[in-house]
DNA sequence: AAAGCCTTCGATAACGTTCTCGCTAATATA
DNA sequence: TATATTAGCGAGAACGTTATCGAAGGCTTT
């Protein structure tokens, strides 16, 4: 039943070498002769060897654990990011450690709390949507942690940050519609104070200023990220005493909020009121009609957090970064005017 | 920079006892007096101790990391099962550990290899779809290492498995279709060799056979789970020299893929063609018409599946069982004939 | 008063690895 | 030839915890 591992000790007595030369060998070249160190990596294979983190842990005060602290994971968005992270982690020999929040900024505070700081290497954060302190993040760094945070970023923490180019995707986005023949356009925004929603509503703003197009008040809405925010946020823009031709929306679950609503008041999706969102989630080409989007790169976008992540906990003296990855229009059914 | 944590060394200083009475006094009540186990966890909670899962995870020769191997997590139903288990897991100081296999059996066996089995105390597994051996999961139960299957389990295996009542869903389903006024019901299925697949297949013909309606061979089309496979299966469909009148998908995006292929041959969904799903999927919220489905309890099963392995890896001999869970019919628009 | 039994605790050895020393032998420098 | 330097390696401590063994002291029983 109980099994039996191979350790370094099995190996040096094997060659009648020293633990301690087993054990540089097996890592740095440092210090350790090329063909004994050749002889101990062909010994390691022969026998199987793999190293017990415990151990090295213990000596090393790691863990081989990476947290990721995010809203959910029952979205097309994040699942994605996870996906790639999870495959750059694998590759490198670390473990990926799952928090969800549900947007709940003080489950996110428990979480933190919680969070045995010794078993956790460093962490990936997508915060919540929720308007809340940051400090117990700048605890944690403060503590030695290193945090990388991705999409969701707080905006006033010195660490690195990993986003896609949301005022480009959005002023593009704009720009399609405005080509489109669309000039009174609305944005049914996220909540503010993120980061993110921010950068989205000034390359809204940019594009309308570019093309000399006016923006009235009452056609921007912050709400939530759900569908249902959208459903609600676009029976409001209806009342509007100037009506809006077309609707930017924040995320592509917004985005089709907005399209059930209108599909319920019998409007025209296309003709009488484009629709544009962003993500490009797998559900665009399901509704009908589809819907054009901004398409995110959810999967480079945990890839690259993890890798910088990674290059924080194992280089002394990694700068924290910002990396802005590139968005690309989608053009679907939606924004057709016809 | 550097930071330190509290060990019971330190409180063993402070409290001027040896380490090992805090040992004991921190675990069991077992020799040790009452007093001083209440100084020492009065002393534990004061100085704010943390075990370190390094030391433990050495001599006790375990982790504290389950493992979780499934196809992809970019989709409903894992990413809520995941979500389940990592609810559990968390409340019982576990971490999760992600691996994903893109639903290919070699990725499968790879990763089987390369995990260090002495980095995971147990795992939780939704085998592949693809044909395959699965000697490779018996080779690590005989390691020691318990497994818990859940949805997609391997059937001829001896190991706990987890799964949502298929066979009463698929019976209920199509009894829902026959109510509907269906008579002539397609089964677009699975990859055969999968259990819940056949359990789905087996429903539908008793029902069928309960009401005496009969079913081609032509009606039933094995395949792959995507969208594309259940857009691909309906077509063929309708190239039957009896044409079905409904189609029972075993799964929401073969669903969905049906009733786009139906859309696009201007084949009235519901009318024409009842559809009925699996899973509930928040798109069958979002396609016109809504989708007709059996939910299934997702995230039950990963707490369930959690909590099972958690008792295989924490009690000596805890038989291997099968746990069933109840699904639930949704009637929505797709089987109303109007 | 001796013998036996609990109860409670401490000393110490593991667990597998890395790190710090210091030693030897070989080579380079003076 | 004498002295530095260096490459290569081993001994042993350390990391935080649990397990084993036995000791001390108190109690009961003879």
């Amino acid at each position: 039943m109980k099994r039996h591992f191979v350790t370094i000790k099995d190996i040096a007595r094997e060659l009648k070498i020293s633990v301690a030369t087993v054990s540089r060998a097996l890592r740095d070249t440092y210090d350790v002769n090329q063909e004994t160190r050749q002889l101990v990596l062909r010994k390691a294979e022969e026998m199987n060897y793999k190293p017990n983190f415990n151990a090295t842990g213990l000596v090393k005060n790691s863990s081989h654990n990476i947290g990721i602290i995010l809203p959910t994971i029952t979205n097309y968005y994040f699942s994605t990011v996870v996906t790639g992270i999870q495959e750059v982690a694998y590759q490198r020999g670390y473990n990926i450690v799952l928090y969800i929040t549900n947007d709940s900024a003080e489950r996110e505070k428990d979480i933190l709390n919680d969070l045995s700081l010794g078993n956790i290497d460093g962490l990936l954060v997508s915060v919540s949507s929720q308007p809340g302190q940051n400090d117990h993040f700048e605890q944690i760094i403060a503590d030695g942690i290193p945090i990388v945070f991705f999409d969701r970023v707080a905006p006033d923490i010195k660490a690195s940050k990993i986003m896609q180019d949301d005022y480009q995707g959005a002023y593009e986005a704009v720009e399609h519609l405005i080509g489109q023949g669309y000039k009174k356009i609305a944005h049914i925004a996220g909540p503010s104070g993120l980061l993110f929603t921010e950068r989205r509503m000034e390359g809204f703003m940019a594009a309308m200023k570019e093309h000399r197009l006016p923006v009235k008040d009452e056609w921007i809405i912050h709400s939530g990220f759900s569908m249902d925010f959208g459903r609600r946020d676009t029976l409001q823009l209806l009342q509007c005493k100037t009506r809006p031709d077309a609707i930017f929306a924040v995320n592509d679950r917004k985005a089709v909020g907005a399209m059930l609503a209108l599909k319920q008041q019998h409007i025209n999706i296309g003709r009488q009121m484009g629709i544009i969102g962003f993500t490009n989630d797998p559900m665009c080409e399901i509704i009908s009609p589809t819907l054009t989007t901004v398409e995110e790169p959810a999967l480079e976008v945990g890839r690259k957090s993890c890798e910088f992540l990674l290059n924080h906990i194992n280089k002394k003296n990694f700068p924290p970064q910002e990396l802005t990855l590139p968005t690309k229009l989608i053009v679907r059914e939606s924004t057709r005017r016809k």
